[in-house]
RNA sequence: GUCCCCAUCGUCUAGCCCGGUCCAGGACACCGCCCUUUCACGGCGGUAACACGAGUUCAAAUCUCGUUGGGGACGCCA
């Protein structure tokens, strides 16, 4: 690599940051970080309808939490008028521009028109070639111009890093706008003047660019300029096929975060998604990341987002997670549940770390541990309806539980472990001539209204011996009280 | 309508450039078994793909062409 390499990515402050976009960003991070070149943020907000400020913080945000740190940046196209009207200037007076006299709604009318006559949709070359009387006509009439480019007869190519040699005829490609009528730059000219200036060596986007690459260098051409480097990645495509879209559920990364997915999860689900190492390594630290990643291993096929393998990626980096920090990310998700305080969480460290270890495998997003590990928390829960019915509604369950919680309650705290516990209840279950199973299952359900959890012994030990008799006693009420009727 | 791109299990992919080692490997999901107080984790096993048709060749998932299918682009949006 003979030019120092510098990336960016450029998202547009309508929204926050696309799923697609933050992949797109992961794989010109990782190629920068790989090449050892910078990594450049640039917010293209030309357009003041569909830019947000809000977004513009929201965006940054979620790349800083995806790890994705930029070198240079952010750069706002919004403030950069006076370089694209200086390069306007140049593109005018270099004779490969003209300027356009339609009006945005004569154009779209002419668009439609074709678009109904099943007639190919491009602009008619109406101002192509004005004399200076139509011009003043059209002055005259107070209309502003736009600035076009004239796209010379033959055809463009180049070499894309991904798709190879890639060349499309002249004639397919409009006379575009370069420049507004009030005179500023449309999004392919201002994105050409930006990775000029930025000094831009690889352009890394979707391949729903490639058309607009041809017309970007064409633009080059026109203002002497060598253009950068292009690899066009795939799109990634949702479960319906298209272009992974609102329909989909969740489109940006701030929504995974809400749904308690891991920022390096996510980080190597999207780096997988149309690229793969050559190897069979699938989760991989970020250095193994940007020490695998290379252009050449891009896979030029759309690929499916596929969330379940996203949730089962999440769930091995839970797993792989030290207890302590595991605790540490889980903290904020149990705190906006409202089931405990961070005060709570903090002073209890020691007994958290033991419910998370018991919670940790079940778990697959942060927020599972919520509806999952609730009744370590509150009393407030009600059973499981189908458990109630199979376990409690038996003849003899009150009875039983009766009898667990008088037991329980007369072991000395000192004795109320995991192991003390399970010897009493299967010393219980033998002297009645029943299978532990039979007490360990409505045990559950009276302790945490549930019919699947962590092992029952860990969390009585967990509970403690008041909490347990006190619910096994609210079970049995239950239970009277659901005979009665 | 025009143009561009893509095409291996349901999904993500390896293999394709440099044809034989591929009756196609891995992962997710699914199914079964084991472990087990449930669920999960873990272990073991299974179902499942070279879109189709020609051609080149002794030999094609791999090269060529066509068909079909899918995606994208065609704005004074980005």
């Amino acid at each position: 690599m003979t030019s120092p390499v510098r990336v960016r990515i450029a998202p547009s402050p309508s929204g926050h940051l696309h799923v697609g976009t933050a992949r797109i960003g992961i794989c010109n991070w990782l190629f920068a970080r790989h090449n050892g070149g910078k990594f450049i943020l640039r917010i293209e907000d030309t357009d003041p309808e569909r830019s947000f400020a809000e977004m513009v913080t929201s965006i940054q945000e979620s790349m800083k939490w995806l790890g994705l740190n930029w070198d240079e940046g952010p750069y706002f196209q919004s403030q950069r008028g006076e370089i694209y009207t200086q390069w306007t200037e140049r593109l005018r007076n270099s004779g490969h521009a003209y300027l356009c006299y339609c009006t945005p709604e004569e154009l779209a009318a002419k668009r439609e028109k074709a678009q109904q006559e099943k007639q190919p949709i491009r602009y008619d070359g109406n101002c192509r070639n004005l004399s200076d009387a139509d011009r003043a006509r059209y002055e005259a009439e107070g209309r502003k111009p736009a600035l076009r480019l004239r796209i010379p007869d033959g055809e463009t190519r180049y070499t894309d890093l991904v798709y190879g040699d890639l060349t499309r005829s002249n004639a397919e490609l409009d006379d575009f706008v370069c420049a507004r009528a009030d005179g500023r730059p449309t999004y392919n000219f201002a994105c050409v003047i930006d990775d000029h200036d930025m000094q831009i060596s690889h352009v890394i986007r979707g391949n729903d660019h490639i058309t607009n690459t041809f017309k970007q260098v064409l633009i080059y051409r026109a203002l002497g300029v060598e253009p950068p480097l292009f690899a066009h990645l795939p799109l990634n495509l949702g479960k319906d096929r298209r272009k992974i879209s609102k329909r989909e559920g969740a489109t940006s990364v701030i929504e995974y975060q809400q749904m308690g997915f891991l920022p390096e999860a996510i980080v190597n689900f999207l780096a997988l998604l149309g690229w793969s190492p050559g190897d069979e390594r699938e989760i991989m630290t970020r250095d193994e990341l940007v020490d695998a990643f290379t252009l050449e291993r891009v896979n030029p096929s759309n690929p499916v987002f596929d969330m379940q393998k996203l949730e089962w990626m999440n769930g091995e980096y839970i797993r792989k997670m030290s207890t302590n920090e595991l605790l540490e990310r889980l903290t904020p998700v149990l705190m906006e549940s409202g089931l405990v305080t961070r005060l709570h969480i903090q002073t209890n460290w020691a007994w958290m770390l033991r419910v998370v270890e018991t919670l940790r495998e079940r778990i697959r997003l942060l927020n599972d541990i919520v509806e999952q590990g609730a009744f370590y928390f509150t009393d407030k829960f009600s059973y499981e309806e189908k458990g109630a019915k199979k376990y409690f509604n038996r003849p003899g369950a009150a009875e039983d539980l009766t009898l667990l919680s008088n037991e329980f309650g007369k072991l000395p705290s000192s004795d109320f472990t995991k192991v003390g516990t399970e010897a009493l209840l299967r010393k219980l279950a033998e002297q009645l001539g029943r299978s532990p199973a039979e007490l360990i299952h409505p045990l559950r359900l009276a302790l945490t209204g549930m019919t699947t959890g962590p092992g029952v012994f860990d969390i009585v030990e967990l509970l403690g011996r008041d909490k347990c008799v006190a619910r096994l006693q609210h079970a049995v009420d239950f239970i009277r009280k659901s005979d009665q009727q």
